[in-house]
DNA sequence: CGCGTTTGACCGGCGC
DNA sequence: GCGCCGGTCAAACGCG
């Protein structure tokens, strides 16, 4: 692939956003697919991007990933019909989805290939949450147990895309984690759907997040369903939870900058998700 | 033996 | 209809 970008998804050329807000504002639909691209706008041309408190809510669900947001891209990860139908104000049939899609997209998908799809019923799938860490290993410590069940080889790139399933059971978050062709020391993980489960208490001990955690056990992209909601009431906008999509962070991985990283996310404002307000006055 | 990984096959969506 | 591609399945295999 050359350097050209001009394809018939939406153009990313377009796409640098500086907040979540500002991703959800837009009515842009990116394809998953597309976040190798729109990386190359992202992780070293905006190394410290401006935190909100609120896409900080996410990040608190995966407490073992020290997180730093570089460039929050929105992509709509659902497979409804037309995507640009789906973006901007779509009233449709999704917009209690957040409670209630506990079945997952795994068994989703299983059902639909064995037993055949109702009528004019489309998969869906969970948001998607994409987060791009500069590690030596593919595997990312979020805390969670993971079991693989697939490895294809991405197009454009020397480097195979991995698929992982949540080892809990009735758990079906999945991730996905490839490298960057561009930047082969960067891992792009992308997160799909949400736990419902503790995190597993057997790494590293428990976890600030676990107790936060555990009455749902949410998961970060329930949190960022919250976020929108708060998006919502900030700005009165209807959005789509499925068409929230993807949003991609950067992590610091592996070092002893790990803790120090972890400290300006909190004082960022991580625990927004979870935390009063009163804790994020000084930042107002 | 249980759990996780590997890997080829398979399936569905989509563009031409 | 065909081919490409992404995603998933599942048997075989490895490891502790």
């Amino acid at each position: 692939m050359d350097d050209q970008v001009d394809h018939k998804n939406t153009s990313l050329d377009e796409v640098i956003f500086t907040s979540v807000a500002d991703c959800l504002q837009s009515s842009l639909v990116m394809d998953y697919n597309s976040l190798e691209k729109a990386f190359k706008f992202s992780p070293y041309n905006y190394p410290c991007q401006p935190i909100s408190p609120s896409n900080m809510g996410q990040i608190v669900n995966y407490p073992y990933l020290n997180l730093t947001p570089i460039s929050p891209i929105v992509s709509s990860s659902s497979n409804e019909a037309d995507p640009k139908e789906n973006v901007g104000d779509k009233s449709g049939p999704m917009e209690n989805h957040n409670d209630g899609d506990q079945h997952g997209v795994d068994e989703t998908s299983k059902q639909l290939t064995k037993q055949g799809k109702e009528k004019g019923e489309k998969k869906e799938r969970e948001a998607r949450v994409a987060f791009m860490t500069k590690s030596e290993v593919d595997q990312l410590e979020d805390g969670y147990r993971w079991r693989k069940y697939g490895q294809k080889a991405v197009k454009n790139s020397p480097y195979p895309r991995s698929y992982y399933r949540c080892t809990a059971q009735k758990c079906n978050v999945k991730k996905r984690v490839e490298r960057s062709f561009q930047d082969p020391s960067i891992v792009i993980t992308t997160y799909e759907g949400k736990h419902y489960h503790p995190i597993p208490s057997t790494l590293r001990g428990p976890m600030v997040g676990e107790h936060l955690l555990g009455h749902h056990g949410s998961g970060i992209l329930h949190s960022f369903k919250r976020y929108n909601q708060q998006f919502l009431m900030k700005n009165q906008h209807p959005v789509n939870y499925q068409s929230a999509g993807t949003v991609t962070y950067q992590q610091s991985h592996g070092d002893s900058s790990n803790y120090s990283n972890h400290q300006q996310v909190v004082d960022c404002g991580l625990l927004q998700d979870i935390v009063p307000s009163k804790f994020l006055k000084h930042e107002s």
